[in-house]
DNA sequence: GGTATCTGTTAATTTTTGGTTAATTTTTAT
DNA sequence: ATAAAAATTAACCAAAAATTAACAGATACC
């Protein structure tokens, strides 16, 4: 579960992070409205926190315009500001709660709870791709119902490709989401990670490869062609006959 | 088993708190009848008590607006009056069952665990894992069939893991849900209790282990393979020969 | 074809995290 | 008040993951 926090004050912040975090959320976060517009457009989060106090733009601006371009998000709004006009203003223009400062840590993550569950319709979040299947909520992934093991950093990689199944992801892309920004390593650690989970989706998939490379841009997960999408055959007879006849 | 404690005395808060903490819930305490509400409707709540006499609103409401949300958890109304029409007027609006402070410590206890497996539906709520099953209304955990002796944070642990089979928890996450938030020790302290809780099930398990490590998440506790699932094979001569030599 | 640039792969190194034990403090029961 | 049990902290080692570095292989462009 990822969720966009846009918040000016970064105490504020904090406290919503570590809060969010601890309950196995993962949390991006932006102090500029704009930024939060942008971003919120480009990905697919599963929540946006949006404090209505921004330095560069009115938070109902943003709520707006996200809506305006068709963003289904939920958003939970974020005010300092108590009065009820405000809270009908929030919901009409297409929030999903509201949400006082200061507030309750356990207040905070049940709300959160609750909007994505409910936007979720119960349904499990779950990306699927040929033969493999990559569930956002438990972060696991599994090639024919067989659970892969990956490290944290490559389910991280693939879990933005299959959010953003279909587009090419940049490097600098894999590292901002990765790292968030500070104490980045070196773009080439992508190209490792990259290796390592083709490494281990490809023992399972007999050599099949769903990331693609874009030569001198970044990486695409695309989807499955029918080919792809077919169990492999058991290996009986067939392959007795082959080794048979190369032998 | 969480449950949600709407009461502003206290004195009387603390000592049901005590009373609840020592049978193994997890309690959350709020003075206000909105917080209440709020909360009660957005977290999951086992059981919710409710305290009549509220400052910022009539315990009545509180129960009757959770109602109209169809929330259906238990609730059981705490108060100090004694009439029976007041009695009869909290039953008919939806309570589950009537306290009268000053109350008997036993008698909270066991209407608390009564109005629970009532609501559970009878249907005793033990979770099974392999050879390992919990049952959470006794609060036990037995292997094929011996009850394993834990203490009560290894309990907690154990329970936690139980109730959410399947997804990875990370520290953070059993931080907050044994100790409330506040005086929360080092997240050091799960790897602590984690280890203990492996080797006292490892122990009868003959070494198989049913919690896993996710590196860098956390702990799950997994369904067991088919191969866990068997009762280990009986030892017969060496045990004989060890008894015998011990008669 | 040559070459500069980008990518794939592996190995070596560093950092982080987990497992375990023992010591200490706190709680509980008697 | 005391002993026993449980919870917590501290310290250490081992294991795993992240990162870097080095080099081999591809690709685009001239």
């Amino acid at each position: 579960m990822r969720i966009l926090l846009v918040e000016d004050d970064s105490d504020t912040a904090k406290i919503i992070e570590t809060t969010l975090r601890s309950e196995g959320f993962v949390v991006d976060i932006t102090d500029l409205g704009e930024d939060g517009l942008e971003i919120g457009k480009l990905y697919d989060y599963d929540l946006i926190i949006l404090d209505l106090m921004l330095p560069d733009m009115d938070g109902y601006e943003v709520l707006r315009r996200l809506r305006a371009s068709h963003i289904i998000t939920p958003i939970l709004i974020l005010s300092g500001l108590n009065e009820s006009s405000d809270k009908v203003k929030g919901l009409g223009f297409g929030a999903d709660d509201y949400l006082t400062k200061p507030f309750n840590k356990n207040e905070l993550t049940a709300r959160v709870q609750a909007i994505i569950r409910r936007s979720k319709g119960h349904a499990e979040s779950i990306v699927r791709t040929g033969r493999m299947a990559i569930n956002l909520q438990a972060r696991t992934v599994e090639i024919d119902g067989r659970l892969i093991r990956l490290t944290g950093k490559e389910y991280g990689i693939l879990e933005l490709l299959s959010l953003r199944k279909g587009s090419t992801l940049t490097k600098e892309m894999f590292l901002n989401h990765l790292y968030g920004g500070i104490d980045e390593p070196e773009l080439k650690i992508i190209d490792v990670f990259i290796c390592k989970l083709r490494k281990k989706l490809s023992d399972v998939l007999d050599g099949q490869n769903y990331i693609e490379t874009v030569w001198g841009r970044g990486y695409v997960l695309r989807e499955a062609t029918e080919e792809q999408k077919k169990e492999p055959p058991k290996l009986e007879a067939p392959i007795l006959g082959k080794l048979a006849s190369q032998g």
